[in-house]
RNA sequence: GCCGACGUAGCUCAGCUGGUAGAGCACUUCACUCGUAAUGAAGGGGUCCCCGGUUCGAGUCCGGGCGUCGGCUCCA
């Protein structure tokens, strides 16, 4: 047989074959430091045999950041923990221990709980594993027999994992530790040369909240004690850029105990909140949405009809008054029904597009908050299309082009990413409703030529959905815009419409929210440009310094002069290199020092970051309008 | 909600085995009148998250609660 190299030069190989074959008839070095196979994309364990004509590409300790064979280290890793685990803790029992992005984790059952102070421990048994080395041996094994073992180890969760198994069941083994496990690891623990536990928590066997909560310990580990550092120093600069610890660092926001999960906006903040308010309202009014405001507080039974009621009570904050139970309102959409109800609507007036980005509570988990990206009190720039079937299309495919608009705007549509939810367990309607919503949707993002996901299963109870996220600073994604198409909702609350032919028809629902949550936004925009906004939302926009007292009133006349900007004078009685210092922590666009040799025809003008430069006024007014 | 960690001045943090709190920054005042990332000095500032318990005595030990952080679950 034959395999294609990289190179495209072909290697002659005797049948049967396998990779790490393949690296020894290249050479001994590649084959003492082959990690992986990769054909096509897939990857496959060094021990398996080729295919006859199959490009192969043998990866090493050198791709050490190569995303395939990061993730065998970290999965031998994963092993090694195990490994140290049970030898530790007798009477332990294992679960699962994958690789992850940022590196992997395992599964265990503790007899007694452990804490966080037990991971050093955990860390010298693993180093000394590493210290001895070790070698990984690979087995295939029959279910029958995969069952016995892990029933004569009594070790629960194996046996349930070989009951579900699909395909071969194979082994790796190291050292007296053997593990069911899909592979690919790596010849022996030599290329490991940093692991680190980072954190201890709770987490369901196989996802479920139902089942029992296991104890997961995280670790990381890389090629390289540099990579390991590397890895460190990301994790500190992401800390840096947190919007939990800028907002009040920069005057933004903050939180009380006695309100958890709902924001107090300070005057800075507030400023960005209105800039994105501002271009809200403008491009609503520009592209046909009509603004409304309707009640935040509700007698319930408007979330009993809308199906709220049965599908998300827990997180409805409510009132009781007197024999009446109200609910905060958790969505705009019913009051928008309402709204459209409230008198006969004909064909004519659709599309009929109502906006609103009133405030909004969910009773959300505890353990979920998060800063201004998982709050209780948020505003969606929220909006409810009520439209025909023929122009549901159009309406979306608008809302792609407005959802471009903003992003780009904002700086931020590299970011996004989108995924498309479709029909979920728990739904209201028939599924060719679904057929037909999912169909429309699907048709509407192709359509984009946009890259996305598809999450079975993850649609919203009445429709399926396509949402938008962002990441934060560590990489965690967060939904902010969402697109949801509703055909059932509009039934339960009764909205409908005359058409041409006199007759009445439900008009379809789009709802749609293109920022997401304020919050959520403003969360990831400060994360995103690390406190140092674009000039048109940045608070402060430009500080004028003045030299010496002196400059004052030219100083506060140059305010005057900028005076559509927000412009201020820092006169405090301080140096000049100590308020420019504090301009550039507030991370202030503009820094224009004015003292003797100032003037409006040569302004000294600073930029955030240093550079500097000696301008006129008029040219800076210039620059300025740009921005 | 669940697992683990944490909660001391506005902020960042110190406070050994229990003996009624400390630093830097910030703030106030005074002096300096200043040219592109920290001028100096003095001063004020604490329900040590809350409630209960143990103890002669609790920031410190124990129990409960609240909040925050890292995960899990959830996220219309």
């Amino acid at each position: 047989m034959k395999v294609v190299l990289p190179d495209r030069s072909e290697l002659e190989l005797p049948d049967g074959a396998t990779g790490l074959d393949a690296a020894r008839a290249i050479g001994p070095k590649l084959a003492e430091q082959a990690v992986l196979v990769r054909s096509n994309g897939r990857v496959q364990d060094l021990r398996l045999p080729l295919e006859d004509g199959q490009p192969v590409q043998i990866l090493t300790t050198r791709d050490k950041d190569d995303p395939d064979a990061l993730a065998v280290l970290r999965h031998s890793s994963a092993h090694l923990l195990a490994e140290a685990v049970r030898r530790l803790y007798p009477g332990v029992k294992i679960a699962i221990g994958p690789p992850i992005e940022t590196g992997f984790y395992y599964d265990f059952e503790f007899p007694e709980p452990i804490r966080e102070e037990d991971l050093p421990r955990i860390e010298e048994e693993i180093d000394r594993e590493l210290a001895e080395g070790r070698e990984w041996r690979r087995e295939e094994v029959s279910p029958a027999e995969a069952k016995q073992r892990f029933l004569e180890e009594n070790e629960p969760y194996k046996v349930e994992l070989v009951d579900t198994a699909e395909g071969p069941i194979s082994f790796y083994t190291q050292g007296d530790f053997t593990d069911l496990c899909r592979g690919p690891h790596l010849q022996n623990s030599k290329p490991i040369k940093a692991v680190k536990l980072t954190s201890l928590a709770g987490a369901y066997w196989r996802g479920d909240e139902h089942n029992k909560q296991l104890t997961r310990i995280y670790g990381t580990a890389f090629y390289s004690k540099e990579d390991l550092d590397a890895y460190l120093a990301k994790i500190e600069d992401a800390r840096r850029r947190d919007h939990r610890r800028l907002g009040p660092e920069l005057d933004l926001f903050h939180f009380e105990e006695v309100s958890p999960g709902s924001a107090l906006w300070h005057p800075k903040g507030m400023v960005i909140w209105n800039a994105l308010e501002d271009l809200r309202r403008e491009e609503n009014a520009r592209r046909g949405y009509l603004e409304v405001k309707t009640p935040l507080v509700w007698d319930v039974e408007l979330w009993k009809r809308s199906g709220h009621w049965d599908n998300y009570r827990e997180n409805i904050f409510q009132i009781p008054y007197g024999e009446t139970l109200y609910a905060l309102k958790p969505m705009n959409c019913p009051g928008h029904m309402l709204l459209f109800n409230s008198k006969l609507r004909s064909y004519r007036e659709l599309p009929l597009r109502f906006a609103e980005a009133a405030v909004l509570h969910r009773d959300e988990p505890t353990g979920s908050l998060h800063g201004l990206l998982r709050a209780r009190q948020f505003s969606q720039d929220d909006a409810h299309v009520f439209c025909t079937e023929e122009l549901v299309q159009d309406e979306i495919d608008a809302m792609f082009d407005y959802l471009g608009y903003l992003y780009d705007r904002l700086g931020v549509r590299d970011l996004a990413h989108a995924e498309l939810s479709t029909r979920p367990d728990k739904r209201l309607g028939t599924d060719a409703d679904w057929d037909h919503t999912e169909r429309i949707l699907r048709a509407a993002i192709d359509r984009m030529g946009m890259r996305y996901r598809v999450a079975e299963g993850e649609g919203a109870f009445y429709g399926p959905k396509i949402d938008f996220f962002m990441d934060d600073a560590l990489g965690r994604p967060w939904q902010m815009g969402t697109i949801q198409l509703d055909g059932q909702q509009p039934a339960r609350l009764g909205c409908t419409y005359m058409g041409s032919d006199n007759r009445e028809h439900m008009p379809y629902l789009i709802h749609r929210a293109l920022f997401g949550t304020l919050e959520r936004f403003i969360g990831i925009l400060i994360e995103h440009y690390g406190g140092a906004f674009p000039f048109w939302i940045a608070p402060v926009q430009v500080r004028v310094i003045p030299v010496g007292a002196d400059h004052r009133v030219a100083a506060e006349q140059l305010r005057d002069e900028l005076a559509e900007y927000r412009v201020e004078v820092d006169d405090r009685d301080e140096t000049v290199g100590r308020r420019i210092r504090d301009a550039e922590l507030e991370k202030i666009p503009y820094v224009i020092v004015y003292g003797d040799k100032e003037s409006d025809e040569s302004l000294a003008v600073r930029q955030r970051g240093g550079e500097q430069a000696n301008l006129p006024l008029a040219r800076l007014r210039e620059e300025l309008a740009t921005l």
